[in-house]
DNA sequence: CATCTGACCTAGT
DNA sequence: AACTAGGCCAGAT
């Protein structure tokens, strides 16, 4: 067997924490990392929501932006699905690649699931 | 092979 | 309260 720090188990745990996410809702980054148990490791949930993309079940990693509620993400998003797009077309305003009212949709894992 | 960067955040000064 | 440095881990140069 591999060694006991299994890296997909931290992959597969972003995934299920993202698609937890309800639909009009967002989180950020640390929130995942801390709910995970890896507070500083924001980063690496960036990267492994890379991957995400042509995942099956599809992970919204639209929904995950950072702590300012900004669309940091956007720039690795496909030109045909725009992240600030699917969050419109789930009722989310976006402004200036920011979440409007970011605090009132804010999904926060920890509290919430 | 060494160094740096990157969908970020927290802790220390 | 503002700023700096550190951490996390893998890919890219």
């Amino acid at each position: 067997m591999k060694d006991a720090h299994d890296d997909r188990s931290f992959e597969h745990d972003v995934y299920d924490v993202v698609r937890a996410i309800p639909s009009g809702r967002v989180t950020s980054y640390g929130a995942i990392a801390k709910v995970l148990g890896a507070t500083r490791a924001s980063r690496r949930v960036g990267w492994v929501l890379n991957k995400s993309f042509g995942k099956q079940p599809a992970v919204p990693a639209h929904r995950v932006v950072n702590r300012l509620g900004m669309l940091t993400g956007a720039i690795h998003f496909p030109a045909d699905r725009p992240m600030a797009e699917q969050l419109v077309a789930e009722g989310v305003v976006i402004e200036n690649d920011t979440v409007v009212d970011f605090e009132a949709v804010f999904w926060d894992p920890m509290t919430e699931l």
